[in-house]
DNA sequence: CGTAGATTTGAGTTCTGTCAAATTTTGTGG
DNA sequence: CCACAAAATTTGACAGAACTCAAATCTACG
């Protein structure tokens, strides 16, 4: 996983149209003519696309750093990208100017090449889990990701966010939502996980339980398991 | 969907390892360091990762005209591409090399951009198949795709390559063999699809029929449909 | 023509989805 | 700070879709 935050910050500075979100609010990835790039600056976002009847599926959780451009869900009408934490920021770019600068700076090109093998490997990923797991073993994928991405050691053990809904949960993780709450109950009586003081976080006794009750959790420490943390360039 | 094949072979003609191939035989795509790239120019690819207890997922089919970077697949250890028609022909580079050339040639960046974009759109899809569909739906959401990509007009009908066998198609759709032959068989008796004269090659008396049976069809068409059909640049 | 491998199909099981009722949490106003 | 209403979550009972295992059938190929 490439920080890609302080190296791409820079470049887009001039050009990005800054947004300030708020817990749900929802952006559009609309496909060409007219490509947006989104560029995560602070808080957790859902790629989404709606599913027929209602219902959504969540393609993948964004984390600061990452890039979206909307040709990637291109295919998928009703794309968008929805904030998950209680704020969010999030730069917006069109994809033509987005190129122009890579074309004159290598090594911003090298981060958006990087960036979006980084995003098919998600989406591989997120893939295996869905396709390949049980429920049980699903939802703890989930969590070691946040847990990998967002963990900070406490009194009460390794504590990260947890920003999604149960029904944002199932549609991230191909359940249903009252399947995702049984999954959950069951993961609190085995000690796997407790409610943590703070709201809209978790916490875990042992990520290395967790790790266990997941097959793929190797490959999800491969991909999340951040070497540096990410800094604001800006 | 663009069609890289034309654009990319010529600037690739000199770095490429020109490798033909016969069914089922695999190709590794390593991770970091000596990262590869593969340009698929004849035959259909599976590409691959192993899961746990001996199973595979089919992440995507790969047509002719498709590059994809190792790191596409980083986490996923000994993901592969598979030869999925009889033979097949692909072309392996250096990444370092393709990123050399994509900085002296602008046509070739943009292809590359949107090639990645592709593969990104094309697993986003895929992921939304395999989670939100019944097995009946994934089933003919993939005839959709095989018919959209390599269907031709015979007297019975549109008829396209079926070159995967029933655990690769399990594998692709997240389902059960079993189920698929179950699945198979009723889309038989139903009239949907019809045994055709040539091995590895099925006919469907209508594609409408076959898109009104999978809710995705109208995303298939976007992506998959061709408006011109590939050409051979060398 | 015979064998090895793949596919089909049946019977029974398991996991997840559906629906509804009970409970908890959250947000708002007194 | 408390009370109340609205929303979200939990949980039980049941139904249904898909999986597992095994036997029968078909196909490819020597």
């Amino acid at each position: 996983m490439k920080n890609t935050l302080d190296v791409v910050s820079q470049q887009f500075e001039r050009q990005a149209v800054r947004i300030a979100t708020r817990k749900r609010q929802s952006h559009p990835l609309a496909p060409q003519p007219n490509e947006t790039v989104y560029l995560i600056r602070k808080g957790l976002f859902l790629a989404r696309i709606p599913m027929p009847g209602d219902q959504h599926h969540i393609l993948s959780i964004l984390y600061p750093g990452d890039v979206i451009r909307s040709n990637a869900l291109r295919p998928l009408e009703g794309a968008d990208i929805l904030t998950a934490s209680e704020t969010g920021e999030a730069w917006r770019l069109r994809w033509s100017a987005v190129e122009a600068l890579a074309r004159e700076d290598h090594g911003l090109e090298c981060q958006l090449f990087d960036s979006m093998a980084d995003l098919a490997a998600r989406l591989a990923l997120h893939s295996a889990i869905t396709a390949g797991l049980t429920g049980d073993e699903r939802v703890a994928a989930m969590m070691i990701e946040l847990a990998l991405r967002t963990g900070k050691e406490t009194h009460s053990g390794l504590t990260f966010e947890m920003p999604l809904s149960r029904i944002d949960i199932a549609e991230y993780l191909a359940l249903n939502a009252d399947t995702v709450s049984r999954i959950a109950s069951r993961m609190r009586s085995n000690g796997l996980i407790a409610q943590s003081s703070a709201r809209d976080h978790l916490a875990c006794r042992s990520l290395a339980a967790l790790e266990d009750a997941c097959p793929l959790a190797p490959a999800l420490r491969r991909l999340h398991a951040a070497p540096v943390q990410p800094q604001l360039a800006i």
